[in-house]
DNA sequence: CTGAAAGCGCTAACAC
DNA sequence: GTGTTAGCGCTTTCAG
C-alpha cells in the first residue's frame, strides 16, 4: 500500500494525497475527507524511509547517557522516551561509561543516525565552543550545566538543579543539626563537573557557618558507582579522622557508604548522620531511610524534551531552567543535643 | 557527499561502490582499496533512508519493556542496547506499564517503526498463536517463557531462568535452614505469568519437604513495585499469622518487605528470614544484605540479542535457553537452631 | 486548488 | 569484475 494506491483509489493525484497527509491547507475539504477515509480504510501508513530520503533528514533524537550505574538516569529515560514518542519522534539511546566522552559520542551518533537533536544525560561542565562545533544539531544538557565552560547561553540549553546551592543546603542542614565535623564524598573535587560544583557548595556552607574545611574529611572516590561510595567510606574510616556526619553526592553512593559505616561498626544516624542528593524512591525503603535532596526528575525530563523540540522545530535559542530540589527527611540524620 | 561522488572520484560506477560498501565478494581487491580509501578520506557515510527505502525495510529492532519500576530490566537494557549497536542495528525502546499489553504494543511499534525484530522484556506466559499472528517479525521473550500458552516452540524464542526451579530452590534453602512457617509474596498467584510459576515452585518445595501450604501465609500484592511489596508485608503482619521466613519474588519487593518488617518491629533475619530472586548489585549494600537467587543478567541480554539477530538474518527457528540462576548468600537468612 | 514529473541516494538486476 | 539503469515511496516545484 503506497501513496499511489491511495491516490488511484480516490481518483486524485499523489501530490494531493501528500498534501492531505502533511496537513497542508491548500486542499478542498471535500477531497481531504475522501483521502482521509481511504487512508483509514486501508490502514495506510506512509513510508518513513521515503519521507526521510526526500527531506534528507530523520525523525531521530539522540539520547546519550553517561554513567551506566546511575539509577537516577534510568528513571528519567522512561519519561524522556515517553515524551519523545508522544511528539512523533524516535529515540536513539546510547549508553556511555563515565570514562567516555559524550560530545564525541554524540557527534558520531548524530552522523550515524542522522539525528535532529541531542539530549545529554549527564556530562562535563566545561564545554568550549570549538569542541561543540562537532555537534551540528540542537542539544540540551539534561541535569547538568556549563558552569566551567565558555559556551554562549544562547547556543545551547540546559535543565538542571543548582548543584552548588543544593549541596550548600544539604550541608547547612547538617550544620543546623549541630554537626561540626562533616565528611564529604565526591567523584573528584576538581573534575570541572557536577562533583566540583557540589564540593564548592560543601565548602561554602562550612565557611558561611564558621567551620574549617578539613582536607582529611573530604574523600574523592574516583567514581560515581556504589562500589566507589563503599570504598570511599572504608578509606575515611581507616584514616581515623573523627566525624559525626557525611554529605554524599548521590543516593546510590550514600547507600553504599552507609553499608561501609555498618561494616566498620558505626550506626547511622547515631554515630554518623548521612545526607545525599537525588531522592530516588528506593531510599525511602532502605534502613535507615535516607535524608536526601530530591531532584524533580519528571520535570527535568519533560522540560528537556520540550525545550529540545522547540529548538529543533522553531529554531529557538538557548533556554536554561533551574528547577528546585527539595528536602525529603529520612532517618539518616540525627540532631545533635 | 553521496555514493555518486565517491564513484566519480574513484573513476568507477556506483554499483561498484555499493558492492564495496556492502562487503560483496565480487570486486577486485585493487578497486576495493581505492574505494575504501575515498570513503575514508571523505568521511562518507551511506544514507540509511535511501538504503532502507530500496530494501523496503529498516535496521530497527524494537525493545518492549513491561513494568517500569523494574531495576532488573534497566540493567539489561544497557547490555541489549550495546549488543544491538554493535551489530549495526538501531534500538527502538518502548516502556509499558504492567497493565498495558505488550503484544499489542509490539504490533503497533512494528508497523510504526518498520521493525525487523522484537525483544520483549517481560510479558505474559500465555500467548496463543492467533494472538501472536499480530507480530509479523521474529521475536524473543527475554526473561520469560510461554509455559501457559500454546505457541509452537519453533515459532518464537525465549531466554529465561527456570522460574519454577529457582523459586523451588530458594524456598528449599529456607526449609533446609530449619524454617517451617514460610510466607511468600507474589504479584498474583494465578496470573499465568512469572508469579504463578514462582508460586508453583514455592508450593512444590513445601510439599516435597512435607510442609503444609497455608493460605494465610501467601500474599498477593497485586503489583511488582516496591510499594506493593511494602503493602503486602504490612498486610501479612496485620493478619497475625506467625512465620519465621519469607520468600519474595523480586529483590525490589524484598527490600520494601524488609522495611515493612522493620516498621512492624521485626528484625531481619532474627525474627524473619528473607530470600528473593534477581540478584541486583544494590542488594549487596542494603541492611541486611539480601540472600537472593542471582539471574545471569548479562548472559540473558546478550543471548537474547544474538538469537533474535540469528532469526532475522538467517531465518532460524525458535531457540529456548534456560540459563541457571545461582544463590548469593547475604545476611537476610538465619539458620534456625 | 490540483496533477505531472523530477528527483532524494541507494540497491539490484541486467548487460557487457 | 564492472558499469548502466530502473525503480523503492515520497515531497515538491511548476504548470495549469
Amino acid at each position: 500500500m503506497t501513496i499511489k494506491d491511495i491516490a488511484r483509489q480516490c481518483g486524485v493525484g499523489v501530490s494531493t494525497v501528500s498534501r492531505v497527509l502533511n496537513n497542508r491547507p491548500d486542499v478542498s475539504e471535500e477531497v481531504r475527507q475522501k483521502v482521509l477515509a481511504a487512508v483509514e480504510a486501508n490502514g495506510y501508513i506512509p513510508n518513513n524511509s521515503a519521507r526521510d530520503l526526500v527531506k534528507s533528514r530523520s525523525d531521530a533524537i539522540g539520547v546519550v547517557v553517561r554513567g551506566t550505574g546511575n539509577l537516577f538516569f534510568s528513571a528519567m529515560i522512561k519519561t524522556i522516551s515517553r515524551e519523545i514518542d508522544r511528539r512523533g519522534y524516535t529515540m536513539v539511546l546510547r549508553y556511555l561509561s563515565s570514562s567516555e566522552d559524550e560530545v564525541k559520542a554524540g557527534a558520531i551518533l548524530e552522523r550515524e543516525k542522522k539525528l535532529r537533536g541531542l539530549l545529554f544525560l549527564g556530562g562535563r561542565f566545561n564545554y568550549m565552543p570549538e569542541e561543540m562545533s562537532l555537534i551540528g544539531v540542537p542539544y540540551v544538557c539534561c541535569s547538568y550545566t556549563n558552569s566551567f565552560g565558555t559556551l554562549k547561553e544562547k547556543d545551547f540549553s540546559s535543565v538542571s538543579i543548582d548543584d552548588f546551592k543544593t549541596a550548600y543546603d544539604a550541608v547547612t542542614l547538617l550544620i543546623n543539626a549541630g554537626h561540626k565535623r562533616i565528611a564529604s564524598f565526591f567523584d573528584l573535587c576538581d573534575d570541572h563537573s557536577i562533583s566540583e560544583l557540589r564540593y564548592e557548595g560543601y565548602c561554602a556552607a562550612l565557611k558561611d557557618h564558621g567551620l574549617p574545611l578539613e582536607e582529611a574529611l573530604v574523600v574523592q572516590t574516583g567514581g560515581f558507582e556504589m562500589e566507589d561510595g563503599y570504598r570511599g567510606m572504608k578509606e575515611l574510616l581507616q584514616r581515623g579522622t573523627s566525624f559525626t556526619a557525611a554529605f554524599v553526592e548521590s543516593d546510590m553512593m550514600a547507600i553504599a557508604a552507609m553499608k561501609a559505616l555498618r561494616d566498620g561498626g558505626k550506626r547511622v544516624p547515631e554515630d554518623c548522620s548521612v545526607i545525599a542528593i537525588d531522592g530516588l524512591a528506593l531510599t525511602e525503603y532502605t534502613s535507615p531511610t535516607l535524608t536526601t535532596m530530591v531532584q524533580p526528575c519528571d520535570e527535568i525530563a519533560e522540560e528537556s524534551v520540550r525545550i529540545l523540540l522547540d529548538m529543533m522545530e522553531n529554531g529557538t535559542g538557548g533556554v536554561h531552567l533551574r528547577p528546585q530540589a527539595h528536602l525529603r527527611n529520612g532517618e539518616s540524620v540525627r540532631v545533635l543535643p
